[in-house]
DNA sequence: CCTGGCGTTGCGACATGTGCAACGGCCATT
DNA sequence: AATGGCCGTTGCACATGTCGCAACGCCAGG
């Protein structure tokens, strides 16, 4: 184990009961002034630690950032994989989760179909974002002027007729799904293949993933597909809770 | 600097991004996989590094604790008040700063005039709650419901000619304040009293404190008094940068 | 059975972090 | 105004703690 590096996190946990000074600092780490003062210049130009105006040293704002993040990168797809598989289980077809990202939406994960004939797609992959149910639902829930802007720059490729046309028809649409909290893909992407998505969120209420049941006209019509809707989003909604529900691992024992 | 510590504290940031195995982690930091796996330990020891079930590295969930507990000790007072000091020096009239708390709104640090004819207040002291422009401000941030079901049922004293008059009225000047990000005060409470206020918010963007400039109109006129907005304004944000862990610095090298 | 990849360990060389002592600014006290 | 004490900061010589190497053990795939 790393000496320095031990010290140096040793502090943290020590700012987070609250503000102190250097000379507090090195005390109760038990080291000279100056070892205090060198590692706390460094996890401060990490942003961990910020000195405030009375020259106190408290935690800084990247620690808040890093903590969101941790949270956030979690468990998604670790809490939603049993409810993936269960509900592949009880209707059978594609079931995919998708997050978005950087302009992007990624799927992150997914069950296979148990039926012969499959829809294509594999995670990591970006989606079509412009027709993709659940591109839909991660765009509809991002602030008004990002959804205009990413909205804007976006190309529309026909990949059917029911294809998404234009920016405009594509904000009206996410409208619509932002409206009524559910999102399809009537052969939008591909002519005989559709998709019902329903939204996971967060704590807070916003969209952190989306999931959606997927499959071809071949094997059910659109209309059967979307009787399957009530189970889709109660299977979100199980995530949901899941995920913003609990505390989901042990920290290590001291 | 300490290169041991720096590095240690690089890979937060890498993992905040995903998972990672110790490989992947050792080619980004640029260091052998020993070197590496030693800094994991110690990060892993301090919890703040998980190590999942497939053996790769994440963030782990006592960051989080960290910044909970960091946010709980957090003192408004304690950061502000220097900076009420230092507004003080530069206008020179009575300086304050509430906070909302069981439906009420309370000082709960002010630094006096340095004019003989001075406001009457006293810390800890219940603001009232219709009328003070620090009122206004936290008030128009609560949510919603909250705030209409807070604005029924309180009384509306008519202190003076200019005191707000009802729910209705308390509403739709608590919109104006939320709309525009500050609040005035002129003689609803005391009729030869002014006050012009804004808000210090959270890392969240939530409003956690009001502070306001009050001066009789013996002193200065409302206009005035209006021409230092700009001023407790920006004293304001510094207060909520420096709440919220902002650091002004220079950012960490890639 | 072998091969390749990955995490892990022990160790010598030396770069790195350490504590000391001295400096300088700030504030309160006289 | 002058003084003394407090605290953060800096430069430096020493040796301590850290680095990278090489080798080992383990598991999975061929």
């Amino acid at each position: 184990m790393s000496q320095t590096v031990d010290r140096a996190l040793s502090i943290l946990p020590l700012l987070a009961e609250g503000p102190a000074d250097l000379g507090q600092v090195a005390d109760r780490l038990g080291v000279h002034k100056s070892t205090a003062l060198r590692l706390l210049r460094t996890l401060h130009e990490h942003g961990l630690v910020y000195r405030q105006s009375d020259q106190r040293y408290r935690l800084g704002a990247r620690l808040f950032a890093l903590a969101q993040e941790a949270m956030e990168n979690l468990d998604i797809r670790e809490i939603a994989h049993p409810h993936l598989v269960r509900l592949n289980e009880q209707c059978g077809h594609t079931v995919h989760l998708a997050v978005y990202e950087e302009q992007e939406v990624l799927y992150i994960d997914k069950v296979d179909s148990r039926y012969p004939v499959r829809m294509y797609s594999r995670i990591g992959k970006p989606v079509a974002i412009t027709v993709a149910a659940v591109a839909k639902l991660l765009l509809a829930d991002l602030p008004t002027a990002e959804r205009r802007a990413l909205a804007e720059q976006l190309d529309y490729p026909l990949y059917t007729a029911r294809s998404t046309a234009n920016a405009e028809a594509f904000l009206k649409e996410l409208a619509a799904v932002r409206e009524q909290g559910w999102a399809t893909d009537l052969g939008g992407h591909e002519e005989s293949i559709n998709c019902v998505a329903a939204p996971v969120r967060g704590a807070d209420g916003r969209v952190v993933a989306a999931m959606s049941v997927s499959a071809p006209n071949v094997v059910v019509t659109a209309e059967e597909l979307l009787t399957l809707l009530p189970l889709v989003r109660r299977t979100a909604d199980a995530i949901s809770g899941e995920y913003s529900g609990r505390t989901p691992v042990k920290g290590t024992p001291a």
